[in-house]
DNA sequence: TTCGTCATGTAATGGGTTACATGATTAC
DNA sequence: GTAATCATGTAACCCATTACATGACGAA
């Protein structure tokens, strides 16, 4: 059963279960307003992943504090162990397709907080190379047809390649923030090379 | 087994093949250039799904032309048989949450020129607000949220928003432009009602 | 007391991918 | 002749959903 568990929930649950603790009802509705916008998660998903987590050790059911009468355990409120960061740390420090494909890539940026800032960076370049990819199939798949399209395929395919031209031009200004961020730190440790981190 | 299969792929394999016949390989990559900004489906679905629809008798494969020697069939060219056009004409009728929903409605506009004007104008408004439910949905679970979010977390929220935003635009102009096309039509039709169609 | 929502969980199912296996055809 | 790509197909697996079952708790 150990390490077989999905990469996206897992990072999901012990990324939030790092910020503050949580039983798994409320952990639903902060990963679904997290990213609402992109997907959501059911409890059909969650309470075995949750479970999975409790075997392997990296949650625990956190103490309720004593002024709780004893006996009564309707929440549970997971948080995470030593080797939960230790994984959570893991995960966060891997960038491959994992990391910025669709269905990832929302939960890893989410996160970057914790993320260091070459991985970040590496995140980033890895979803842009990725959209291009894509925007470069679909062009050339399209150049060897001769067919033309009807309109609604062509306002489709019109729309569907905005959306993604757009997404790149915002990855193309957080790269650009990043790499002045990464600079700015560089200089000033060039500066006063006995400062920390 | 009849009746079983998944309403996405059955409805892109129908109309494609509903345009021209096809070949399982050509399929895909026709349907991978047609959706290739949202989606992609892989041979070990495809294949599967065609077999089902054969088995069903809503495609056949499509007999050789003469001139080509007997004996060699690399390729399976499939069509559509009377009952596969009469179960597209079903799929492109239904509008409802398996017509809008993000994994079907690209399908379902790309073949929007087979559709009804009435059924294409209940699936755009469908689709607007299923986005505009869920902007509703993360916004006000924001509210009651009362953690103030990291930047990366913060800016996630802003595009994911803001992508949510720029569809339901997109939507408005088209379900405008259904509008005019439907009012024209009728204005005409009130004109010189002897006309057909 | 009853209704809504909070809260936890499981079993069946769905819809798809990956990896594999196989062979024909084409270009060099 | 050999490498690439065209072409078909299957089995094992994955990830998540849906539907269901259960029950606590607060407000009307």
């Amino acid at each position: 059963m150990t390490g077989s568990r999905n990469g996206v929930l897992e990072l999901a649950v012990l990324g939030s279960l790092h910020e503050n603790p949580l039983h798994g009802y409320e952990l639903r509705k902060r990963l679904n307003t997290l990213l609402g916008m992109f997907r959501a998660f059911s409890y059909g998903s969650l309470y075995p992943c949750l479970k999975g987590l409790l075997t392997d050790g990296l949650i625990v059911e956190e103490e309720p504090p004593d002024d709780v009468v004893l006996g009564r355990r309707s929440k549970i409120v997971y948080k995470l162990t030593a080797e939960g960061k230790e994984r959570l740390q893991e995960l966060l420090t891997q960038a491959g397709p994992s990391s910025w494909e669709d269905e990832s890539f929302g939960i890893h940026f989410a996160f970057f907080r914790h993320t260091e800032a070459e991985v970040r960076l590496r995140i980033l370049e890895g979803r842009r190379s990725r959209l291009e990819e894509r925007m470069e199939n679909v062009r050339t798949a399209l150049a060897r047809t001769r067919e033309r399209l009807d309109s609604y395929t062509l306002e489709l395919q019109r729309h569907g390649l905005e959306s993604v031209e757009r997404e790149v031009r915002w990855l193309n200004e957080l790269i650009n923030t990043e790499r002045a961020q990464a600079d700015k730190s560089q200089s000033e440790r060039d500066k006063r090379p006995d400062s920390d981190e």
